[in-house]
DNA sequence: CTTATGACGCGCA
DNA sequence: TTGCGCGCCATAA
């Protein structure tokens, strides 16, 4: 791997994988991301607030469970989130926030899951008894 | 070593 | 419906 991430513990950079796998034109949520990783949805915030500028994570990509753009300690949220939300077909109500029913993110593959031993298979089938095949 | 400071979410009155 | 309190981790100084 590589790049800036190096430098930052475990926990960061497992945020900053998951947050990676959120493909463009939908959302997820803090508390979405922090599940996966087995963490408090605050870690997730804190953690993109630390990300440095130049990172390939798509940090516009997270917003809050009430489907809004989080304010940040400026008292606002960066506008430029927004737009490239939008750029990517994210499209935002009046009220300035984002349907989650449509543009939430379905959370990643089964497979990129099990390939990182992140949370429990959802287990959909009925075979499998324990754990993976 | 200690302290302060962040992009949150949920339960309960 | 709104408001308040708590939990939690890493980094910088």
């Amino acid at each position: 791997m590589s790049s800036a991430t190096e430098s930052f513990s475990v926990r960061h950079q497992a945020i900053y994988e998951v947050v990676k796998t959120i493909p463009a034109g939908v959302v997820a949520t803090y508390g979405q991301v922090a599940a996966i990783v087995g963490c408090g949805p605050r870690l997730v915030g804190y953690a993109l607030a630390s990300l440095p500028a130049g990172m390939d994570v798509p940090w516009q990509r997270v917003i809050n469970s009430q489907g809004k753009i989080s304010i940040r300690s400026d008292g606002a949220a960066d506008p430029r989130q927004r737009q490239a939300l939008i750029r990517e077909g994210i499209v935002f109500s009046l009220k300035g926030t984002v349907d989650l029913k449509r543009f939430g993110w379905d959370g990643p593959d089964w497979d990129w899951l099990y390939e990182r031993g992140l949370e429990p298979p959802p287990r959909r089938d009925s075979a499998a008894s324990g754990r993976f095949p």
